[in-house]
RNA sequence: GUGGAUGUAGUUCAGUCGGUUAGAACGUCGGAUUGUGGUUCCGAAGGUCGCCGGUUCAAGUCCGGUCUUCCACCCCA
């Protein structure tokens, strides 16, 4: 008996209707990073384990998809690891390469790889699907297009800027209302350090991320139970109560972590970051934002986040400064920044909303009745002239019945039927059907060329 | 990884207290209409009730497990 057929949790098949308008998302985002001089590269989706293992945090290794190697997999695992078995350890021996997980770290290595043909500051996007083992739910999915663009080799924080730039332009064009928040690694470290726990970095970025979500007090409660000392969590309460514009915010910041280096750095390149960004006329909100903190380990300096304003949906853009992650793989001191684009939670987003427009879902233009042999000899000539001058058409391949190639024609939204039997072939001409007012007319090929072609 | 919901025709959903032959709408297919779709009318096909097991004289219905989808947490695009 035939299995039901299905598709692993979190993937999904896409529709015509729904490619359409993935596809329009896509080309918008790419032509606007053309723009900016960006230039596309693709990279395999698996890279080897060690690649990938360890750039992206504990939570990050658990949730690569491994693939099983190929032929004997157990060959190579030695006798007494299979005896006792502890599925960590196996893991090692079964698995060699995994899946993507991101665009940024395939990325760096690409850089180091092929370091010697590139110029630099070498600036790429690059759109292609990525794969995390979460569990799926609303804005989740296991199989998702990130649209990365990143440009490596270059410290200048015109780079920075730049990256807001493309953000702002990508939205202006989609037509949806975000606001870009930033932040700088350097802040969040001169913050660890002036409240004297500079090694608890990862601990209290994570627990001030989630002010806006649990609030100043259940913050305070957390950080207290990873082991933080009450007067640091004392001296960390004017942070979280910032307020004004973002140069106010900077300069209250000063006065608190003014004391620490990477303090003072990380202020210094967001009020660099802020007086470019104020001479450029940006349609976006873009906020300095202290408890956007973002897990990916590889980042050092400013660090962005896009949401959407209208719609509840996590974050749909994202992205920041890695100053070696190139360092890892044998290359140091190469500093690159970039941002990722979510393609399926915008996609998700602009759906609610409704702000993709009436797609030209039409396959094709003209669609051409079959008759029979006689008719499709005739026929084809037509075809072969309207197709050469960029007019979609097809002809039915089978002599149906009229109603059964006619609801073909509407289904699919075709906008003109041509219709070509004995009389039509009689006098020469075709018969011209308007789908959408169903007025008819008697016309010559030539004449069915320029009305089709005009774009009626 | 943790917690909560969910699953019945292609789709969206009914299905009473466990009771004999599981329904509707839409869609599909055929006809009314042998060269005219989108409207209308008539008719037909389509179900291992997610899967496995258990309780019972009897299970779509109750119980356990498992998988799927969805939601929240964690984390993230």
């Amino acid at each position: 008996m035939a299995q039901k057929p299905s598709i692993p949790k979190g993937t999904r098949d896409f529709f015509p209707a729904v490619m359409a308008r993935r596809n329009y998302l896509f080309d918008t985002i790419k032509s606007v990073f053309q723009l900016y001089g960006y230039q596309p590269i693709e990279t395999p989706a698996m890279e080897n384990l060690s690649t990938l293992l360890g750039k992206y945090g504990e939570e990050g290794d658990k949730l690569l998809f491994k693939v099983l190697n190929s032929g004997d997999f157990l060959s190579n695992v030695p006798g007494n690891v299979l005896v006792d078995v502890d599925p960590g350890k196996v893991g090692a021996y079964l698995s060699e390469k995994g899946l993507r997980y991101d665009l940024t770290v395939p990325f760096a290595r690409f850089v180091v790889q092929n370091r010697n043909e590139l110029v630099f500051p070498f600036k790429r996007y690059q759109v292609q699907p990525v794969w995390r083992a979460d569990r799926p739910q609303k804005g989740r999915y296991r199989e998702f297009y990130q649209c990365d663009v990143d440009v490596i080799g270059s410290d200048s924080l015109l780079n920075e800027v730049e990256l807001v730039q493309i953000v702002d332009e990508v939205y202006r064009r989609l037509n949806l209302s975000v606001t870009l928040k930033i932040n700088n690694r350097k802040i969040l470290s001169g913050i660890a350090e002036t409240i004297g726990e500079a090694d608890r970095i990862v601990d209290i970025t994570v627990a001030i991320d989630k002010l806006e979500k649990i609030g100043n007090q259940k913050v305070n409660e957390e950080l207290a139970a990873k082991g933080v000392s009450p007067e640091a969590i004392d001296k960390l309460q004017p942070i979280l109560a910032l307020n004004g514009n973002n140069f106010e915010k900077l300069e209250q910041l000063e006065k608190v972590i003014g004391g620490s280096l990477s303090g003072r750095q990380g202020i210094e390149e967001m009020h660099t970051i802020f007086k470019l960004l104020g001479t450029l006329n940006l349609a976006l909100k873009v906020e300095l934002d202290l408890t956007l903190a973002r897990g990916l380990n590889y980042y050092t300096g400013a660090i962005f986040e896009v949401k959407a304003n209208d719609v509840e949906m996590g974050s749909i853009t994202g992205g920041g400064r890695y100053d070696d992650l190139t360092g890892i793989f044998g290359m140091p001191d190469v500093s690159g920044v970039g941002i990722s684009f979510g393609a399926d939670r915008i996609y998700d987003v602009m759906l609610q909303l409704n702000l993709f427009p009436e797609e030209t879902l039409t396959a094709s233009k003209v669609f051409f009745v079959n008759f029979g042999e006689q008719e499709t000899l005739y026929l084809l000539p037509v075809l072969t002239l309207l197709r050469a001058n960029g007019v979609a058409c097809e002809l039915y391949p089978e002599a149906a019945k009229m109603n059964k190639q006619m609801t073909y024609a509407n289904r699919k939204n075709i906008p003109f039927v041509v219709l070509a039997g004995e009389s039509e072939m009689a006098s020469g001409k075709l018969t011209l059907k308007n789908m959408g007012t169903g007025t008819q007319s008697l016309v010559t090929s030539n004449e069915l060329l320029s009305m089709l072609k005009g774009g009626a």
